[in-house]
DNA sequence: CGGTACATTGAAGGGGCTCAATCCACGTGG
DNA sequence: CCACGTGGATTGAGCCCCTTCAATGTACCG
């Protein structure tokens, strides 16, 4: 392959082995990049969409914002991860889409993403599956949320997002760079930003972590990951089960 | 129709309107009912399956249980519902399931499940609409927990249950029975249950919730709905988007 | 140089937790 | 029929984590 694989098929790559017929469906999947701005907004709750996107480059995140004002980051949406879905499910948009950073997008037809469980059945499940992952990450972070302290939430939260990062090939064995504000980062793991940097203070005061503007660098993640409880696996968790795959065509 | 439509043709039917065929479909699905005593495990944390279950009656409990004992709620599952999914599209699964009543449910192949794409695709969109659901009401849950004092994420706990109660009729107008102690309703918001305890008292005092052994009713709905920001619609916030529904078949 | 956005730090308050006692309903066995 | 045990609900007292409000610091940029 002359270039580095796209960040979907890397993504998928990691996880199950592909066909080349499947690769190339991949890859036209990616294959009409725009641009977009920093704070933009790429959906918006409540209005209507038929069509999806792949992140190829830069930071989104999926949020509601309350009757009071405050937000709720559901989750970060990284290089690999769809946009739109399962939204475009919905008559309306239920969580609104930003982008962090200057992002990359390509579309994807709602209908040609459908078309795939006649043609492609194998990639179709693979994506099934995706989706699978997603509720199971909603669910993660609502555990975390819900049980964890505010030193345990970070602690979870860098370790976690450093391991999605070096998946797609965007964090080194230790560090990684992440354009958000503590506030923000407050605003996914249901604290305040006053608090976040209090935390972050106490991680560093330990030595287990250390910050530098925008990037992040774990000092210590055998420690960290006692502290979060975080199992070095964590992504493995999602493994797929591959016995319900369709049968994988000769190459 | 000679008896009450099954639980999880009625959810279903309630959203979409379904042919004579697909209702046959649904109705093969409900069809193997075995009795499960109150609290079993019906799916274990970490081991494998290869087949998910129809909820026919009862109520269950999807969660996990942390490393210091504490326990999440993920979430209720009600008559109609799937339990299994999207669990069995992991290698092992994700979280346990355990009943909270004497439960009826009825197994689907999972490959029988896989093929519906081919021999139904309406109804096998429609399903996957039900997953993405499903992450939805994760999502909603999350929120709900991070952002929402004691009082709101009981007040909008027992209005989310009335409204998905009701559309499966296991709710009057205004009251249902539910088999939870207050631990457990804790354990599903994020409290103690001792809070639970004061938090439902308050509500008592000024005259929205009255309670008498397991039967909830719901006194003042509208103020209620104020107070925890419930939009009135809720569930048709899930509304499909039935534009992408391949087409129906002429009944 | 002033302005803006973000991070940091302090002081004070409160919402929910912990620990613990009491109460109540219910079932069971003597 | 009553004594007893058990699981759950209720209530109180004290505490702690996190929030709120506010001031200060700092980097960057026009």
């Amino acid at each position: 392959m002359a270039a580095v694989a796209p960040p979907l098929t890397r993504k998928l790559a990691h996880l199950v082995s592909l066909s080349a017929a499947e690769i190339e469906v991949l890859h036209e999947f990616q294959s009409a990049p725009r641009h977009i701005e920093r704070s933009r907004e790429v959906v918006v709750e409540g209005r209507k969409y038929d069509c999806l996107w792949v992140l190829l480059d830069g930071v989104a995140q999926r949020y509601r914002v309350l009757q009071d004002g405050r937000r709720q980051i559901l989750n970060l949406i990284l290089p690999g991860d769809f946009i739109g879905f399962p939204g475009c499910f919905f008559e309306n948009a239920l969580y609104s889409i930003g982008t962090l950073s200057d992002c990359t997008l390509s579309p994807i037809a709602f209908t040609r993403f459908l078309g795939l469980s006649a043609t492609h059945p194998r990639l179709a499940a693979i994506l099934f599956w995706s989706l699978s992952c997603e509720a199971a990450m909603y669910a993660e972070h609502l555990i975390g949320i819900s049980r964890r302290s505010a030193v345990e939430r970070i602690a979870h939260f860098l370790l976690e997002l450093l391991t999605r990062l070096r998946v797609i090939g965007l964090a080194d064995e230790r560090s990684f760079q992440l354009p958000l504000t503590q506030e923000q980062i407050g605003d996914i793991l249901g604290l305040t930003g006053v608090h976040v940097s209090r935390t972050l203070r106490q991680l560093r005061e330990e030595g287990l972590v250390e910050t530098a503007g925008q990037r992040i660098t774990i000092r210590n993640a055998e420690q960290l990951s006692i502290l979060a409880d975080f199992e070095r696996t964590y992504l493995n968790h999602f493994r797929m089960n591959e016995a319900l795959l369709p049968d994988r065509p000769q190459p």
